[in-house]
DNA sequence: AATAAATATAGATAATTATCTATACTGAGG
DNA sequence: CCTCAGTATAGATAATTATCTATATTTATT
């Protein structure tokens, strides 16, 4: 069999032939004339090597390798529909597969925004990408992502950022030391605490840090530990004073109280990052469509007042 | 997505891309050139509306769009294999379906032969049109069917017969009936006899008339039953004697005996027939080819010796 | 036998496909 | 910065496809 000389086309007017049992019949439901029908057919005869239909009692009947050939067109065809339906999914961000950097801190909220999608877009996958905020600015610098998530967004002209969720770093203590039972803390105050701090690199730290000069403080009983999950846990044992995003803060860990003083909490925010250079997939820009109806749902008192500008992404 | 400009050829080209991670090296695998193959990737690009691969360190890997059009390659292209291998069984005669008819003294022995035929060949079907002498001649007439099955074949000068096995037409009567006491029954007995007939039109009391009307004799006592196994349980109960073809008696049947005269048993012969004008099927053709071995196994004894005329057709 | 309906064939043409050769671009390795 | 391998683009052409109109042939129905 020829294969080089099939097309569609010849498949897609057989098979309308064997439906309506007519040559002329097809030729009027395709727009076309009938000898043009006529001519396919032979076309398809001849690729094929074996006459397709019988002509009984005025009607087309396919032979028995006509009706082989009528499951193939049924099979091709309908493959190539069930293609287009898959193509239109992934072009209107139904389906497909968009990567988002986050940094760490990121990881309390991010899950909880990306469980809500998933479940109304079970055709999407994601990958998260999770590092401290140096780890991130490489990925960003290298375009691995097409999504990222900072509290800080890089300063960059080729970039859009929106905010999306704020982030409140506290300063917490555990509950039980004697920082909980001053009703207010001065500022000076902190100067004797000691403190568990991220690593330079991180963005937690990076806003203390920037806070800490604005007030012209400098600290000087500072220790370091590489996770929140540590700081958090040291805290409630007593060791020092920390600061953390409040999304750290499990709800219910009686272990831990924040401390109120002036200027604390610091006020900043998720923002969700893209490069302008990389086209967004279109998952992607479903999957920021859709934050903004999730965001309020979940997080009721933090959305930022900014979300519609993500369905303008 | 415009289909009408997507070729079997284009998702082959694509497909070998896809796996060979290089278009240089698919132009020679292919036998094309590289501009050849660039310029086909671009016009299927073109037809899907997506861009379909990435170049990642020096490979051609696919995108997500790109990998949804080479499962379709694979799905297609597999699919038209599995479409050309049946094609050449249909061609080969080891798929398919054909049509038999025969007159009904005949199925005593074709199930036999089907039996172990479609053994064999387990994609082919087999139509069985049986009726009487009368009712497969307007078949034949018609042209209903591929294949006939007679033991005498229509005199027709577009036709095609060859005998396959013999069809020994014995008179019969009783075990105990006095007529089996004799050692040598004589023609002249036969005319006191009762006889059952199968009606005019039936093959086996043509033969029988005609050999009647060759040795002179004309019958004063005869009585017409319509099926061959009404005849031998009439003639088991001792109303008469009947001519059987010797298929037609079980082996084990103790019930009725032969009758040894002078010129019987009249042998007759099944033939094979075929219409000339109607091309033979391949499937039947099959038949007919395994018939030659099928038959002298099944039946060792009464095969007719032109058995590999069958392998000619 | 005459007519109407359906199908096939012929001849034409515009569009598309499948290729090629020659040449330009582009990124990685020296 | 130069070169090479791999890819892309341009321009050309022969073959094929998708159509059409006009006409012939076949088949079914009065």
């Amino acid at each position: 069999m020829q294969i080089r000389h099939l097309t569609f086309r010849l498949l897609q007017v057989f098979a309308d032939v064997v439906r309506s049992g007519s040559i002329t019949e097809t030729a009027h439901r395709l727009h076309l004339t009938q000898p043009t029908v006529s001519q396919q057919l032979k076309r398809l005869r001849e690729a094929v090597g074996e006459p397709l239909l019988d002509q009984i009692e005025g009607r087309q009947v396919p032979t028995e390798v006509g009706s082989e050939v009528y499951q193939l067109s049924q099979d091709i065809l309908s493959r190539m529909d069930a293609f287009s339906q898959t193509l239109e999914e992934h072009r209107s961000g139904e389906r497909g597969h968009f990567s988002i950097a986050l940094v760490s801190t990121a990881q309390y909220v991010l899950p909880r925004l990306l469980g809500a999608f998933s479940q109304a877009m079970p055709n999407i996958d994601v990958t998260l990408n999770i590092g401290n905020r140096q780890e991130i600015l490489n990925r960003f610098d290298r375009h691995e992502d097409d999504l990222y998530v900072f509290s800080h967004p890089p300063q960059h002209n080729r970039v859009r950022s929106v905010p999306f969720l704020s982030n409140p770093l506290v300063l917490v203590a555990a509950v039980d030391s004697a920082w909980t039972s001053h009703k207010q803390v001065t500022i000076t105050d902190l100067l004797e605490a000691r403190f568990l701090l991220r690593e330079s690199g991180s963005a937690t730290r990076h806003a203390f840090d920037t806070w800490l000069q604005s007030q012209g403080l400098v600290l000087n009983n500072t220790q370091y530990i590489a996770s929140n999950e540590a700081i958090r846990e040291a805290v409630a044992a007593g060791m020092g004073l920390g600061v953390l995003s409040r999304h750290v803060l499990a709800k219910q860990d009686g272990r831990i109280a924040e401390i109120e003083v002036e200027g604390m909490p610091l006020g900043s925010q998720w923002h969700f990052v893209v490069r302008n250079e990389r086209k967004l997939p279109p998952v992607a820009r479903q999957f920021l469509h859709r934050c903004a109806d999730i965001i309020p749902e979940l997080f009721p008192e933090e959305g930022t007042g900014q979300l519609d500008e993500l369905a303008r992404f």
